[in-house]
DNA sequence: CTAAGTGGGACATAATAAGTCCATTAGGGA
DNA sequence: TCCCTAATGGACTTATTATGTCCCACTTAG
């Protein structure tokens, strides 16, 4: 894999697109106001004055900007570089933008995007595994309790994790019996990921379509009651968003619930909940465990899901999804949510 | 004219290139002794200890490098990342590179490269010339007397000044009589500078060949008296370097001079002085005002030249430049120099 | 078993950034 | 002409961050 100037720049000094983007525009605001005094200028920038003013010096020192008693103006070179400016930033900090962007849209805390496409790039999705275990590291700390669903892209996550994360999780199955092949069963990632972090994880084994009087003898069981009760407190749920189809035909599900499906075209999967593209629950799967309304409860939620085929999927099950939401996607993602 | 992303950066964020360069070179040294100690890693570094440490823990958190009982060593990540770098940074820090080299090669407290070359692409000057400004503005605080002398380098220094250096200078020529055209000479040059930076400047003309009777009653002249006085107390000297036949046709040197000048092998030419390959005196235009050993009584001395025409005539002179010298020149020159 | 190497914890201190308040001044409108 | 507003820049305090310093526990090679 090839890092571009700037992927290796931003590896190197992580805030430098940041300090860029501040600087960046300060220098637009003057331009487009000057002359313009630093209380004007902060609050339209939103930062507070003094911070304003250090910036100002700074940019002064580097004879980008003049200042005079009528406040402060671009020198010829302050505009040169900024005209340069002006195509670089848009460059750089798409991404930024995008995220932004799509916070706002979405409603959602928080927005992570990696570059590339997952259908396009099958290296994507570990990215979108890295981002995941970077941001889980950065929202906890000491015990928690890690409601994790199925699907590829959860165990991309599962690859991702090292011991640095933490070592005091419990990672436990979201929902009981979304049958998938082994390898991406929650089960089996909650495996991989407690192995992967040195902590402790629990399984959950139920039967996919059981009788009203099964289930309620299952729901005795004092194991299943445990695990049951450690979703339900679970400080983070870590969940895939699925396209409603492939999810569907991919499960065993029943004719007559896949015609269901179908009809109400529903677009989103998550965690056994299918959306139509307005957001509206048209189906779900019937099995114990994580329910839709227990995710606003949580304290953190995150959402990973890449590849612009995904786009619709996400932008429905985002209708839905509770406002703690962090979602981490792909640029291929991103911008399908951005077209709509 | 067109800025490049690193040269947008650069300015933007000044201290970006030590940064990476400092980073990349843990990197490197990492990469080339794992698995190694902190201890022992800042001592190849030279670096203290403590700095050491932070870069680590920061290098560590990127997941560039993985540390154990047994030392440090980089991850596959960190890999890729330094094989990139390897090939960025020698075009990032070419320039900072040879800006050391020449410094260590010539014996000069620091030479300020800018890219291009004067010869190729006239703009370079500019560069020059503003490179030339902001070392004025650092280095020089309060009351100056700065000596500047003739040529077309100097006129775009002038250019280049703006009232924000300061307003406390005085500008002398550095010499009499050295005759060239009105826009280039020293006399003009100087009213430029004052002009530019609202501050003051005096004039010094004398006729070129006098005889000594005529020299005596010249020397007498207060106003005159004055002015060398104020050559000799200059806090800074500003002056070109030329090509030394080049400048020997442009003024009206007689024609044993010019046959002398041909015949000692003269390669470079600095405020009147001559000089051969190897940096010794081999004519000097008598005339009044600043002499070669003054220099080192001046608290800074700025040279400025560029474009790889000069190289010759830069190598010559920096034979006898005093230590205290700043050179300032371009891509054009510093390669010429560096390959000598 | 020892000794030399390792990382990392803990704390003091220096350097830097940011918050806060105010003095001074230049320019524009009445 | 004069005052009022908005401007910068100085000065000080406080918070945050980087660095210097010392030491301890641990691993591993010999």
């Amino acid at each position: 894999m090839k890092y571009s100037l700037i992927d290796l720049q931003k590896r190197l000094l992580p805030d430098l697109v940041s300090v860029m983007q501040k600087r960046f525009s300060i220098l637009q605001f003057i331009g487009l106001m000057e002359p313009v005094g630093r209380r004007n200028l902060s609050v339209s920038l939103g930062v507070t004055e003094r911070v304003l003013r250090s910036e100002v010096t700074f940019l002064k020192d580097q004879n980008l900007i003049s200042v005079s008693s009528l406040g402060m103006s671009l020198t010829t070179e302050g505009k040169d570089l900024l005209e340069s400016l002006e195509s670089v930033m848009r460059e750089i900090t798409g991404i930024d933008k995008m995220e932004e962007q799509l916070q706002n849209i979405l409603g959602v805390e928080k927005v992570i995007i990696v570059s590339g496409n997952t259908d396009v790039s099958p290296w994507v999705k570990s990215e979108l595994g890295r981002a995941c275990a970077m941001r889980m590291n950065q929202s906890l700390q000491g015990e928690n309790i890690i409601a994790v669903t199925g699907g590829s892209t959860m165990a991309a996550v599962a690859e991702m994790l090292t011991p640095e994360v933490s070592k005091d999780f419990v990672f436990v199955p979201a929902r009981g019996g979304i049958g998938e092949d082994v390898q991406n069963q929650a089960n089996t990632i909650c495996a991989k990921m407690a192995e992967r972090t040195h902590s402790k994880h629990r399984v959950l084994y139920v039967p996919d379509q059981v009788s009203s009087e099964t289930y309620q003898t299952i729901m005795k069981e004092p194991h299943i009651k445990e695990v049951l009760s450690l979703i339900k407190s679970a400080s983070m749920v870590l969940h895939g968003i699925g396209d409603a189809i492939t999810m569907a035909e991919r499960r065993k599900t029943s004719r007559e619930d896949l015609y269901k499906i179908q009809q109400a075209d529903a677009v989103g999967e998550a965690f056994g909940y299918y959306f139509n593209e307005s957001g509206e629950v048209v189906h779900k799967v019937h099995t114990i465990g994580l329910q839709l309304d227990d995710l606003e409860h949580a304290e953190h939620v995150i959402a990973v899901a890449g590849g612009s085929s995904k786009g619709k999927a996400i932008r429905a099950y985002m209708k839905q999804a509770p406002k703690n939401t962090v979602l981490i996607t792909d640029e291929g993602a991103a911008l399908q949510l951005l077209k709509g």
